[in-house]
DNA sequence: TTGATTTCTTTACCTATGTAAATGCATAGC
DNA sequence: GCTATGCATTTACATAGGTAAAGAAATCAA
């Protein structure tokens, strides 16, 4: 079994038929190091199950600094999820950190089998609480613990990104300058 | 039409039938100031909509200090989502910050419905999706933004609460002190 | 190997925010 | 009209983290 499908019925177990079509619409890509799946003022039409490499999800505001929301590591989905659900422009940029292969396809094709494939739906209710309850954990992360304590969770959510991807990203990702991450590190390192 | 009908037809329209189904599951209920919809520890089973009054969501950690995730107002449900969802021990307060009239219905109670009636599924989806985009946003706000922005977008989301809520709550809603709270308003105030 | 580039660390200084304690100011009972 | 209580503000001091610039180390290209 693929891992997609693996992943895929951990959400929610699908027939056969329903795997059939769903796979169908997965097209394969590769996304070389620095490319884009996605950038903010697109509107989002395309989601994708990312199979290896890894991609960061980004907010960039308009003086230009830029927020690490998250990244993306196989097993899982890429894309602009919130411009996909809400129709709405997208305002997070995807951006490949390194060499990747993903499955897409089109978000609105697969919405469209939903009326005939109500256990795809269930999954994709799965999935958004899945992505709610991570956005909620997140949140309260954020607003109840400082830099040190994040940088902890994080190497422990992502054991093998800290030796992949430079230590900006990281720090952006824990929403503190490469100054501060580097002052965390020091302290750490039991000085 | 009520309040709750034409707010969870916001979500997807359902049919009369399922509708007459969703509806029979909730039942009134009180909340006086004070008291708690549900408290962290406990295993949530229970969803509420919540038709009148104020209610905070919030997390409190192992050494009491506290952060006000969100302020319920009508029109809205509330109720432990991730503990819901994820059938883990609820982790979040919900505490009544005024007199409150809310419906409250079993949450397996209404997944059960699921099986016969899409279209509750589908609001379900949808709901969950509008969770998401919410916490995404506000997630983005905790980051990038100062307090003294993110006091104007409090004000600017809930601008009844203002006047309604000590100035307590809505500093940890911001993720600061009261103190730090009366500086930003004085110096908002002009001087 | 060498030079250029990117990344990481350090330093000095500055700002936002926290902590603790005091004060002021309402309001509700009595 | 008092007084207790709860809330908001203020003050003084401490700390986490930002900014800018320089230096060190690693990486890459020629």
């Amino acid at each position: 079994m693929t891992d997609f499908k693996s992943f895929f019925n951990g959400l929610n177990p699908v027939s056969d038929d329903s795997w059939e079509k769903l796979i169908s619409l997965f097209k394969p890509r590769r996304l070389s190091k620095n490319e884009y799946f996605i950038k903010a003022g697109e509107q989002a039409k395309e989601i994708g199950f990312l199979e290896s490499g890894i991609i960061r999800a980004f907010y960039r505001n308009n003086e230009g600094v830029e927020y690490n929301k998250h990244f993306f590591i196989n097993p899982c989905f890429v894309g602009g999820y919130a411009s996909l659900v809400t129709q709405k422009v997208n305002e997070i940029n995807q951006e490949a950190l390194s060499d990747c292969n993903l499955l897409v396809a089109s978000y609105n094709e697969i919405t469209g089998l939903y009326q005939t494939c109500p256990d795809i739906e269930r999954a994709a209710r799965v999935l958004s609480e899945r992505f709610f309850v991570q956005k909620e954990q997140r949140e309260i992360e954020l607003v109840l613990l400082d830099a040190e304590k994040r940088y902890e969770i994080f190497r422990r959510d992502f054991p093998q990104l800290e030796q992949e991807i430079p230590q900006y990203h990281i720090a952006s990702y824990l929403g503190i300058t490469p100054t501060q991450l580097s002052r965390i590190r020091r302290k750490m390192a039991g000085l």
